[in-house]
DNA sequence: CGCGACAAAAGTGTTTACAAGCTTGTAGTT
DNA sequence: AACTACAAGCTTGTAAACACTTTTGTCGCG
């Protein structure tokens, strides 16, 4: 790894060139313009940064360098520091004093945290949505889930498997009408949302989960809330074993 | 409100002192110092601000100035602003493009939200308690809730009293030894700290909440975790009945 | 006496510049 | 040949200046 040995030239320059911030591509302008919109651009950044841990597209462990990203999003580094501390309240990276930001990692004793946390509030987000919506509105995923999401698992598709999945959760968490309680379960499924395509493969699972989705589901759409509830939550206690079980492969 | 008149000099060397931050009493120093301490400096002002949010020091819906709070604990505005955007994260702050931060507010919804939420939380916490914990750990915790706690009550003594409850969240909390619940209860706690001194006063509120309270106790002394959940779980829906009934004196 | 235009001031959003710390690569010594 | 000491550069932390927006106070007019 020895390398190059690049001379070392014109460095004042070059960092002044990167720590800028490129806008304006427009001719004259010597000012910063009409100020591009309210404040949306750190919390944009937010979202950017949320959702490229979440896919996985950085990794747990992986460094973020303030640069980097100001220079990827064309945003001032400050705005990237903005960004770190939200992200780092809520737990998804992690920021060592002077050497940067890393994806936080998750380790065992996490997933049963998560797991114990999240079977109370999907219960709680099942039994809500029971109770704030009609009944018939549940047809369509009762359907969906009963027939070609079968299919799907029998096939391996789980592209659209997992497409029906977040069908049910985003339907089940808007009809809560809960913003806490919808803040909460995505917090945590940013950080399961990580691992999620290796339980999916585990032996049985996909199948037991779609079992006990299925049933989730006919309490919701016969309005027996107090059922979906413990359905539910005995169903994350099934993931949670599984998970477990099979820990080695999945962290 | 037509005022003073003052003239109006000085205003880039006003400003200027203002931006910076007065840090060096010493002398001759010009640079910045061999650096304060690693980066507990952003932490410690979140932390400061949290503290005086739930301590109602800055009420719902007050100003928070970026530069006022800049001078008071001497750190540079940047500090100040990467610090509201993890408090805008945790939902504590609002921040209004161009107006600056306010405290957040709570509205009649917020508060069934908050205690649904709250309601499984809080089950699974002294659930998790109990099965963590030797029975016995609890028998100091119930002996205070069945005498001195009773006596508070009767004689209106409330800081002992939320002393007392004080004790029994830490430790719960504790035993759990679950560090993503915690950060869930402690976000709820931020929000309705602001309200428990209101709520204790209500009539006969306090005489239920302790009853609940010991009942919960003498669930967790005997070890038994499901029945103890679920009675704190009763507790939560009996404190939201309260709380909702007599709204218009809380909020 | 009220009401609307205008101008200054206050405060937020953004950018630039500089200083300190960590990393890495190289050279010199044992 | 391995190990330590040192120096350069890259990255983070901090400061300060700049640009824009909202607010507020005043003055002139109806």
């Amino acid at each position: 790894m020895a390398g190059k040995a690049i001379p070392k030239a014109a460095s004042k320059a070059a960092l002044r060139a990167a720590n800028a911030t490129p806008r304006r591509t427009k001719a004259g302008l010597r000012t910063t313009g009409p100020r591009p919109q309210g404040r949306n651009r750190t919390g944009a950044l937010i979202d950017a940064l949320r959702e490229r841990i979440a896919r996985h597209e950085a990794p747990p462990g992986a460094k973020l360098g303030e640069l980097e990203l100001a220079l990827e999003f064309g945003v001032p580094r400050t705005q990237v520091r903005e960004a770190f501390s939200a992200l780092e309240q809520r737990g998804l990276i992690e920021r060592i004093p002077n050497r940067g930001a890393i994806v936080a990692r998750l380790d065992p004793a996490d997933l049963v945290h998560i797991y114990d946390t999240r079977e109370v509030l999907e219960g709680l987000c099942v039994r809500l949505a029971t109770q704030n919506v009609p009944n018939v509105s549940w047809q369509d995923l009762l359907t969906l889930f009963k027939g070609p999401m079968q299919t799907y698992v029998e096939k391996g598709d789980f592209d659209a498997f997992l497409e029906g999945y977040a069908q049910f959760r985003t339907r089940s968490i808007e009809a809560t009408r809960n913003p806490l309680l919808t803040q909460m379960l995505d917090s945590i499924y940013e950080k399961t949302q990580v691992l999620i395509r290796r339980i999916i493969i585990l032996p049985g699972r996909a199948q037991q989960g779609l079992r006990e989705h299925v049933a989730v589901l006919e309490a919701m759409r016969r309005g027996k809330a107090d059922l979906a509830e413990s359905l539910r939550r005995e169903n994350m206690r099934s993931a949670k074993d599984w998970v477990l079980r099979y820990q080695k492969y999945v962290l």
